[in-house]
DNA sequence: CCTGATGCTTCCGCAATTCAAAACTGTCTC
DNA sequence: GAGACAGTTTTGAATTGCGGAAGCATCAGG
């Protein structure tokens, strides 16, 4: 019943992984060495190990590390699987195609959010930004959404791991306002991102519910300020919202992250 | 210099993974127990610390285990750093919009092709697919194509991974008839599978070099038999050949999987 | 209800693996 | 060519991982 992890050596050489994937390029060992926690042999060990296992890989000329293809192959099955992704793509892909708005589907994970499908606006621009990517619940309309309708401990564990970051003059820098606007979030049933984390980008999201009330995930139609105001996307509620019972229907059995007891 | 590897707790950890991974759906520990080398306590072990660093999910009614989201965001890393997909992505785009058929966009990891991107024909008709999906390299056109381009040690290598299953009546089931066919692609610089993956399904694959002459992936272009047939196919080998090269130059810079000397 | 079967979980002593200090090698810089 | 710096190897101590055996929980049939 011990609260701590301990979870050995595997834990420690995922911290790595998790490292070298959040330096977002290419790193040398001295890079990681700075901010690691780990003495050089050791952090040079972990690096061989996951090299070897293809979850890294190694440029020889410059020497960096950088996460392997084998964990994209990994997070097919994890996306085809554990993702509401399969389930949820012929809604999104006809609430994308009847609004003509971007649509993006989020679920939660260890206090952040990650997106794991998007539609676009327009077919024709490809985004840069595809599926996988993560970002802090508190300042986005999807985690807002997902976090306003979780249990209280899960919320409670959830509010433990934000931090609270000021990305823009909207963010929310503390629980106690934040924890204000979840209220009303679950109350209303809809959440808005309120250029919260980024200047110029607003949505609406809406959670994915399934039938006993648990959130499995969020939905939101996302925008920039210069195509639409918050007041106008008041205008995309009810399509939202029709959308994510629809997903919420098909997702009765799910789970969410199973929390150790 | 042991050939064997030895990396231990981790690597074993991970094949845990993999194998739930490569089930394809959310597992009880009974079944894995049937094919793991580890007895029951060891896997419940690497099953709960898995699960406790959130690359399992765990299924608390159904006690069933499946990959978790980590790896969606994980992947998200690797799939913009260590692919050709974001250098690739506009020049697959431009191809697969001027023919207005599929494109894919692959890579080799551990003798499996990985397809990293792919583009359809109609955009309207968002696929099962996703990227991240792996494929036999002896059975299809981009690992066919890649294979013959890579150096003797490596090819030598990647065909010791090989199963050779037969899946088609077409399907190479010996390295010899492979291997000749190979030198025929490499001096053709390009690959056909001809339904020796799956019946019905055919393409012309081209390999993307550097300007060293190293393989970095392929491109292709997949379609069925009802379609086209391989001599039709054989009309977009300019353009294949030509966005193979913009994105073999544009990729100067690149490492292949590392083999450990 | 009891009883047996099945599959998950915990214990715990032995042993193998991991750890990291120290020393070494290779590679750039001046 | 000397010095600095980053990467690699060695090695003994000790922490961890290992897995047999035993303990639970759940379910089906009697």
């Amino acid at each position: 019943m011990n609260v701590v992890t301990n979870d050995g050596t595997v834990a420690k050489a995922l911290s790595v992984l998790d490292q070298v994937a959040a330096m977002g390029r290419p790193v040398r060992m001295r890079e990681l060495l700075e901010t690691s926690e780990f003495p050089k042999p050791t952090l040079y060990r972990f690096l061989q190990t996951l090299t070897n296992q293809r979850m890294l890989t190694y440029d020889k000329e410059l020497q960096t590390y950088a996460p392997g293809i084998r964990l994209v192959s990994l997070a097919h099955s994890a996306w085809s699987q554990a993702s509401l992704a399969p389930i949820a793509a012929p809604h999104i892909s006809s609430l994308a195609g009847s609004l003509r708005e971007a649509v993006h589907l989020a679920q939660i994970d260890n206090g952040q959010v990650v997106f794991v499908d998007k539609r676009q606006a327009s077919n024709q621009f490809e985004t840069l930004a595809r599926a996988g990517q993560v970002a802090p619940a508190y300042c986005t309309g999807v985690g807002k959404a997902i976090l306003a309708n979780l249990s209280k401990e899960k919320q409670a564990q959830a509010l433990r791991q934000q931090a609270f970051h000021r990305y823009t003059d909207a963010t929310h820098t503390s629980a106690e306002t934040l924890l204000r606007e979840l209220e009303l979030i679950r109350s209303e049933g809809i959440a808005f991102d309120r250029e919260e984390h980024e200047v110029g980008i607003i949505s609406i999201a809406a959670p994915i519910l399934t039938d006993t009330g648990r959130v499995v995930g969020a939905v939101s139609i996302a925008t920039a300020t210069n195509r639409h105001t918050l007041e106008g996307l008041n205008a995309f509620r009810p399509a939202l919202l029709d959308c994510a019972a629809l997903i919420g229907a098909e997702a009765q059995s799910w789970q969410s992250p199973s929390a150790p007891s």
